[in-house]
DNA sequence: ATGAAAGCGCTAACAA
DNA sequence: TTGTTAGCGCTTTCAT
């Protein structure tokens, strides 16, 4: 019944493809008649439309997105632009965006740009010209720059882990995020807290998550002592680092607010190498909710990353669909999630067992 | 200086870019020129292709990718298929193809098409039609008539983490990782060892660790009893009740072989929670060399991951670029990293401390 | 070495 | 409701 039309050999660029023209002959109609039909414009005889269908269907024709792109101007996928992919909190944010994107049939590209620093090959921007409808920016640090030439696309934007003033933006509330994580340890007794914290020249995520662990330090009369911050970069190795340094003070804390897991993590290991047990003798409580948070047993401020992604996405797609959509800034709540590593404290307070390696 | 042909306004789709037209205009030649010279093409006057370069760069041209990719037939995208994009070993992938197509200027889509099991949105393969020039195709396990279908596409293909004849593929020996983990243990002085896998109807790469695990054993005259053999579906809590499943039986192994990094993290939370040491009371090893494997001090066989990803990213634009370049089988080395998990038995063997919680 | 011209396969007015 | 007709912006013979 079917009547193939081009041939279809198995490789090579010369394969010839099933084309509009082909499902029009066969169905008689015109192709505009089969594009409107086939992309559910209005408009169209419902006989019409079913018997395009059809047609299609038995030559399992399928647009040519290059040529549907070029007339269109349209092509149908979002660019998310991500310093890392391999990372939890990215990797997570990906699939919650992947998710919706392949659920609405709209493509993903990815572009793994880097540590802010670090300068990748090509600055994405040019790179992104005419390939992508919509862009999610995901936690570029106060590369306002770059950002703007991002911007200056004038394509949807949606951004993830920082806000940006006329876009669209899925953040959790890091000042509260900050502020519950150390509350906690206050009211676990602790009153010697140091903070492990990104890097020095830092992103407004980790601004707030700072003034969070301030305010609630405030909030109880305590007073952060600089000695007992240190930078952890985000890393496990780097909240080991810093954690060794918190460990050489004169006067170490009691207890540690890392902005993150990983270098929770990094932190843990610290104390394991000095000998010191992890909760009853110096306290961690972080933010994340890593998977592995649990088996590490580490007190973390919770954020929902997949859910995020999902988010960003939907409200790329909306502005995307609509034009006239006001952008919007949503925050997602968190869940403080008590875990082993943050207990009262034991000891005479202040001064923990130290350098007793193994 | 700069004769700017088109306007440029800022916002919506309207928005008039500059073509190739107006670079030939500003530079007195033909479009076929500038195309020519843009790309490289011989037959161009040096001063030619300078001056048309420098006229691009004026204006700021950036080439249409729709328009090129339908005159061309050429996409300059390659596609990923992956069951996921969070977990460790295929955002670590993910990260590694990134990385070089990013060097060589070229998109890269990803595709995540869940569990084998799971059904997703569309098939992959009529969302790819005309869209890629090659595909990477993450450890689809022996889902053999999806893979079946994407190799219908008749493009370039790379798989990473299974072999294909007649394509590209990147793996480990995964027989020989099995059989070096077990051996391990073996070497250790256990002879009560146990097996967590992956899932009931395995893949490849599974069977192969699963021969390895039985060629050490048999190697050292040890018979594998099937009680001890249990599914941690490649996932932390699966992990967790494969490791407390082996717990329950009447005797416990005083060592066990976990085919992948995330599994012996839930197995050593099972021990934890049951009152076991690792280590020191039953021995663990297994494969990936994940992150996290370090801080939890897991031995593992190590396997390049990010590695692994750009390798086959290599190949697989070699291939794209000659179509004659032979698809090769390539078989990267992995290393055994001995930790604290696996030491030698302690007790009387066999009967470990049994359900003493916590 | 360069240019002219014919598409690539589709969409989007505009007619009918 | 459907068809006709221009393109979309490039690449690619084929001439020159």
């Amino acid at each position: 019944m079917a009547l193939q039309h081009a041939a279809r050999t198995a490789y090579g660029k010369d394969r010839m493809s099933i084309t509009i023209r082909d499902v029009a002959d066969a169905a008689g109609v015109s192709t505009a008649t089969v594009s409107r039909a086939l992309r559910g414009l209005p408009h169209v005889d419902p006989e019409t439309r079913e018997r395009v269908r059809q047609v299609a269907a038995e030559l399992d024709y399928v647009v040519s997105p290059s040529a549907s792109r070029l007339a269109s101007g349209r092509t149908g996928t979002v660019a998310v632009i991500t310093p890392f992919i391999d990372r939890w909190f990215f990797s997570s944010v990906l699939s919650g965006i992947s998710d919706v994107l392949q659920e609405r049939d709209v493509d993903l590209l990815v572009f793994e740009v880097g540590d802010p620093g670090t300068n990748p090959g090509l600055p994405p921007e040019r790179r992104l010209r005419g390939r992508v409808d919509g862009l999610i920016v995901v936690t570029l640090p106060t590369d306002a720059m770059r950002v703007a030439d991002l911007l200056a696309l004038g394509l949807p934007t949606s951004f993830i882990g920082t806000t940006w003033e006329g876009s669209n933006s899925v953040t959790i509330d890091d000042v509260s995020a900050g502020r519950v994580a150390t509350q906690h340890l206050i009211n676990l007794g602790h009153r010697h807290i140091g903070m492990i914290s990104g890097r020095p020249r830092a992103s407004a995520s980790q601004a707030h998550r700072a003034q969070g662990y301030r305010e609630a330090m405030a909030g109880a009369g305590l007073t952060p002592e600089p000695s007992l911050e240190a930078y952890g970069y985000f890393t496990v190795q780097g909240g080991e680092e810093a954690m060794t340094a918190l460990l050489s003070q004169p006067n170490p804390p009691t207890a540690v607010f890392a902005m993150s897991d990983d270098m929770a993590f990094g932190a843990i290991r610290a104390l394991q190498r000095h000998g010191i047990r992890p909760g009853s003798d110096i306290a961690i409580a972080s933010i994340d909710g890593h998977e592995l948070a649990e088996l590490l047993d580490v007190t973390t401020v919770r954020q929902p990353v997949v859910e995020m992604g999902r988010t960003a996405a939907e409200a790329l797609l909306a502005r995307m669909m609509d034009e006239a959509a006001k952008p919007e800034e949503m925050m997602v709540p968190t869940t403080l999630i008590v875990r082993g590593s943050s207990v009262p404290p034991e000891r005479t307070s202040t001064a923990g067992p130290q350098g007793r390696p193994t």
